[in-house]
DNA sequence: ATGCCGACCCTGGGTCGA
């Protein structure tokens, strides 16, 4: 099963490009984040067309996450827990063909000196307790895709030194990321390209980010024991990244076997 | 250079993303 992650910045913007992605790389199940439309909104009956059903998390203009699945969505859950007063539509989950997976649109955190910074915290503090205490729990196929919005290591980032000090970068981040790993979530791109580096999923539209080949590495797909076991291939697919009118980042892909 | 681009809001400029 190909399970893709893919953070569109606006469904209503972006639509023609995810259309002709979707034909394209014929993902059994895609993540996507940053829809910047409410439910009401969500282009459905385009994304069925292509025989594709949508369980959507929305919320006007900021945030908003989807499930599309060429298979029936299961058990679908809205939402972070842990904060009953967080309103922002960043996390959904659901299960296909007996693998649970979510699409999440983890806080960016800048600045680092304002309370962005540890909203996000607080929010991986969050996905940490729910993977540990939910999720893992089941020892079902988890597969836990979306815009982490972190930068695992130096070599995911173009001028590293620049970045430092960066919520994406930041140790109080990257601690929380790897508290993750610690539970026994494989990064599925890592896992299969160890010795890879400056292989990006982002790249700024200002200045030329795109044609430098000056990206960050920031979407992700973690992945439990059970769907590890089962991971077959893992890519960044950079095609979309270089088409008209396109999102600032590129999905990302896993083959389930 | 420190939002340069591109999206959102609901009227032309403010806010936000990473």
């Amino acid at each position: 099963m190909k399970i893709a992650t893919f953070n569109v910045n606006s469904i209503k913007a972006r639509l023609p490009r995810v259309l002709e992605w979707l034909e394209e790389a014929q993902p059994d199940v895609a993540l996507l984040q940053e829809l910047k439309c409410q439910d009401a909104d969500f282009p459905a009956l385009e994304i069925s067309s292509l025989g594709y059903e949508a369980a959507v998390h929305g919320q006007k203009t900021y945030n908003g996450v989807a499930i599309l699945s060429k298979h029936p969505i299961e058990d679908v859950f809205r939402g972070l827990p842990g904060d009953p007063e967080d309103e922002q539509a960043r996390y959904i989950e659901g299960t296909i063909r007996g693998i649970r997976v979510a699409s999440i649109y983890l806080p960016n955190g800048n600045p680092v000196d304002g309370p962005k910074f540890p909203y996000k915290l607080a929010w991986m503090d969050r996905l940490v307790a729910h993977i540990r205490d939910t999720l893992l729990p089941t020892e079902q196929p988890l597969v836990l895709g979306g815009d982490y919005n972190l930068v695992p290591g130096d070599d995911d980032v173009y001028d590293p030194a620049k970045w430092a000090d960066d919520a994406l970068c930041k140790p109080e981040s990257r601690a929380r990321f790897r508290a993750m790993l610690n539970l026994g979530l494989t990064e599925a791109w890592k896992a299969l390209h160890p010795n890879a580096a400056h292989q990006y999923s982002y790249w700024d539209y200002v200045q030329g980010r795109w044609q430098k080949d000056e990206g960050v590495r920031i979407d992700h797909l973690l992945l439990s024991p059970q769907a590890a076991d089962r991971l077959a291939a893992c890519e960044i697919d950079k095609t979309p990244r270089g088409k008209e009118k396109p999102s600032d980042h590129t999905p990302v892909w896993c083959e389930i076997a």
